[in-house]
DNA sequence: ACCAATGGTTCAAATAATGAACCGACAAAA
DNA sequence: TTTTGTCGGTTCATTATTTGAACCATTGGT
């Protein structure tokens, strides 16, 4: 891997979970020398990737993502146009929406909306990179985007999250076309246990599918009803997304969606 | 200059007038070979950070800016905490108002808002990375930022961006002295011509001098009464951010922000 | 048909990055 | 109080990566 590889991979350790990373830290979780590390660290925080704060000199990520982001939004408008579909989607499921898209070769979290219905909610706040294969986004993503994600995804050794996560590539295999044959992805308990999760493709400008929208809820809540109208509600806010970001569903999906 | 950094500065070509650049563009701009330039800009859209659009292939910013934006702000909320007040302060003086932090060793712009006021107004739009000798905010931060941002500025070669825009540095830092007494920075056409701009600094949560808070208006609508208006609101909104952003105003700031 | 510019590729030579070993500071344990 | 362990940070001989002149196919303009 080169260099600048190394180090925009340090940005990914962090998360809400973790906001600061001291240097030992980072060496230990990416296997780089300490001296590398401070290196690649002292690069990325002399154009404001990351900034040093507080007596123990822990690395954050520094104020250069909000022009960087600024600008992104501007011209790509992907968040920005998603965020009111997520919350109307969360209001009318009553549960967490939750918006991903392909970083590179990872699933990333970008925007997230509550229900107030519940004091249980499935929360987004300990990870924002997502495996592809133990979620429901992820899931979707490997049926629809192009075929070269899911032989990457598959041909990496596969981590199992909890006692239900599926990590036999033949299996995933099936999965995948079942998720295409109905056109929305659902797992249960396969990143995170008790959770039930439902997924979309998204697709983009170019009509490639570079993104998903879930809707995830705690298992027991599960009725065949809000199953129902989790997968109606799931379908139009997809549709809605796909127009905002100014792609076209595949024709099939329109009609899985609508024979709801 | 290393690996990392000649990556990382591509990424501040891009700007709202120029929110794609493609490969050749990209050499021309940065002195890099093109083969150079490629092979950067292979690795940061591996991660993310650019993809390739339309039939150009033309580079444009990824969407991984958009997770480690929302996980700054999340962490540490600037821009979000300083957005209502920037609409406040262009609402109260009808002109624009904008936000500007150091990044790295730059003036990154990273919020703006209108006043509906006026059909001119002062825009944004043309660069984000400002200027530090020729614009309000820039003296701001020279003034109270740590001296080395001071030195570092003035030893650099000063482009002159309106025959107005002051490049000596003898006569930059008695403008700073003068910055100091009155405990604001004030340019007219420094930057853009027929633009007057007035600006207070604005401290973080270490007590360090980060970033700046700007009105800018056109030159013949700044009265005497308009600009004492402005004066009064940016002490006022600047003493906010600075306490929204966890900070606390040098106590001199205090007396002269109130004394208007 | 010709020319100029684009994005993209190659690989010998040049340059930058690496990391074991070390440092001082600090806090916890003995 | 002393000892131990961990932190962030530094050095420089060795190793690995980057570089860029020269080349390619494609496209658009004249």
């Amino acid at each position: 891997m080169g260099t600048v590889g190394k180090a925009l991979e340090l940005l990914d350790y962090f998360s809400r979970a973790r906001p600061q990373i001291g240097l030992s830290d980072f060496a230990r979780l990416s296997g780089l020398n300490k001296a590398t590390c401070h290196r690649l660290l002292t690069e990325l925080q002399e154009f404001g990737f990351v900034e040093q704060a507080g007596l123990a000199r822990e690395y954050r990520l520094g104020p250069a993502m909000l022009r960087l982001a600024a600008l992104r939004e501007a011209h790509v408008p992907m968040q920005e146009a998603a965020q009111p579909v997520l919350r109307r989607l969360a209001l009318a499921t009553g549960e967490t929406a939750h918006l991903s898209v392909i970083v590179g070769e990872k699933l990333a979290l970008i925007g997230f909306a509550y229900a107030a219905a519940h004091g249980t909610k499935v929360t987004m706040e300990d990870t924002e990179i997502l495996p592809f294969h133990a979620t429901s986004s992820g899931l979707a993503l490997m049926a629809f985007a192009a075929p070269a994600l899911c032989e990457r995804v598959l041909a990496q050794r596969l981590e199992a999250y909890t006692p239900q996560t599926e990590t036999d590539p033949a299996r995933l295999r099936a999965k995948l076309d079942q998720t295409r044959a109905i056109g929305m992805a659902e797992c249960t308990s396969a990143f995170e246990a008790d959770v039930h999760s439902f997924a979309v493709p998204l697709f983009d400008a170019t009509n490639n599918c570079t993104g998903a929208l879930a809707v995830a809820a705690p298992d027991a809540r599960v009725t065949t009803a809000l199953a129902a109208l989790i997968r109606t509600e799931l379908g139009r806010a997809g549709a809605d997304i796909t127009a905002l970001w100014g792609g076209s569903l595949p024709p099939e999906l329109v009609t899985r969606w609508q024979n709801r």
